[in-house]
DNA sequence: GTGTATACGTACCGGTCAGTAACATTGTCA
DNA sequence: TGACAATGTTACTGACCGGTACGTATACAC
């Protein structure tokens, strides 16, 4: 249970195996001590059972929300059937989970290197990120946050999809405290969960409407970064 | 279906009438003439049944989400039976509905006097909906703004509840850059749009941990305002 | 070949969901 | 007293939900 929030989301990731963190039902990482690459049995052409699944889940969780998908939508668009979800995932809660840990490696490659560049200056990162964010989240079909919106829809605590949601954001958090440290904020504190208040504001404003506040997003992170870090 | 959308929702709303927006499926409002309270039909005791169901379902919704409550948890907490919800509703989105016009009169009863207090100071009235909201936020089981899950839950364009939602958040918009310009912004569009960035990002992070960036809240929002309007 | 383990499919389960049909009961007013 | 309006009572529907019992095909080991 506990365990499966503590496998992807601890961690701002500087680098990542492409391999996602399985999460999955089956615990055997045994047996990998083979060195070849370990594709194992059934037909060669395209990925397992378990994968498809998840990158069916994940397309379908985020595009329509984890409650308004069952299980069959989700298999039958991956090309299995339901007993193969069953087999990787233990339910359709833990499926979600592995959705979440999906996603938050996914939005850690998006936030350390927004527009698939890495920078040194810690506010120029912060708003290339805003940058990049802001112009998804004014788009039509823009749908916010996975993390955030898994967390509306589960309000209770124990949810193994809304723990993956609360640990990947506690990591946030603190990341965006550290770059606001590191631009030399007067209260690197203060200035973080101001970008963090941002941030999800853009997230939910995005869906809302397509010509909503996300247009001033940038203009505003400027705002609050030049009020909170004294000139040189 | 547009009609419900328009029915509370396109007025910042000074003076509330304590009669909440029917929007329900029977139209007769007439037979009104009459002066008396109007106590009409059934037992002294309590309010009739398509009030009860509303107020049943504005708590359930909100607590717990829209899609996870059923309409037999709705019906059997407001005491009724299931055909009183369906003679007054046509559907359990236009239920939805219903609930997000009523969250809508409340909002703005909270918004406009926050703490119960009138402000003629916009800057202060900003702030004491601030103050109000990010100190609810971070208290337990907090859920954030109705309406805004509500937009979680439901993508769709053409749900009614999410059409309510969206109408209500055009005029929270301008109601706020309405607000920046009386402070004298520089930028009245960006400042309004930063303060309901903010205000959003209190409701979605309130709901994720009582010990999030809604701490913060009051001081960006006095950060965001001193940045944006000139010293007298 | 035969055993064994793996990956997958077919067919099904009981429960819950939103919504309805038909009728009985109660209070109000004329 | 009788018409009417509002609600309750009971029982039902068909669709969908998450989840599973059980059989099958493939591949490697020996």
């Amino acid at each position: 249970m506990k365990k499966a929030v503590e496998q992807s989301v601890d961690r701002p990731a500087k680098a990542f195996s492409s391999e996602v963190a399985t999460g999955s039902r089956r615990e055997n990482a045994s047996k990998q001590e083979s060195g070849a690459p370990f594709r194992s049995h059934r037909n060669e052409k395209g990925p397992r059972a378990a994968d498809r699944i998840r990158a069916s889940a994940s397309e379908l969780f985020y595009r329509e929300g984890i409650r308004a998908v069952g299980v069959d939508e989700v298999v039958e668009r991956a090309g299995v059937t339901k007993p193969s979800l069953y087999r990787s995932f233990a339910s359709k809660d833990e499926l979600a989970a592995a959705y979440m840990r999906d996603y938050d490696l996914d939005f850690w490659e998006k936030f350390e290197n927004p527009g698939g560049k890495s920078y040194s200056d810690p506010r120029e990162h912060v708003l290339a990120y805003i940058r990049v964010l802001s112009t998804r989240a004014v788009r039509e079909g823009y749908r916010g946050c996975g993390l955030s919106n898994a967390t509306v829809e589960y309000p209770a605590r124990d949810n193994p999809a809304r723990q993956v949601a609360e640990a990947h954001k506690k990591v946030l958090r603190k990341r965006l405290r550290e770059l606001a440290s590191s631009m030399g904020a007067r209260h690197p504190a203060v200035l973080g969960d101001a970008l963090l208040l941002l941030i999800e504001g853009i997230y939910s404003t995005g869906q809302q409407s397509e010509d909503g506040p996300a247009q001033s997003a940038l203009a505003v992170a400027k705002l609050l970064i030049d009020a909170s870090v004294p000139k040189p």
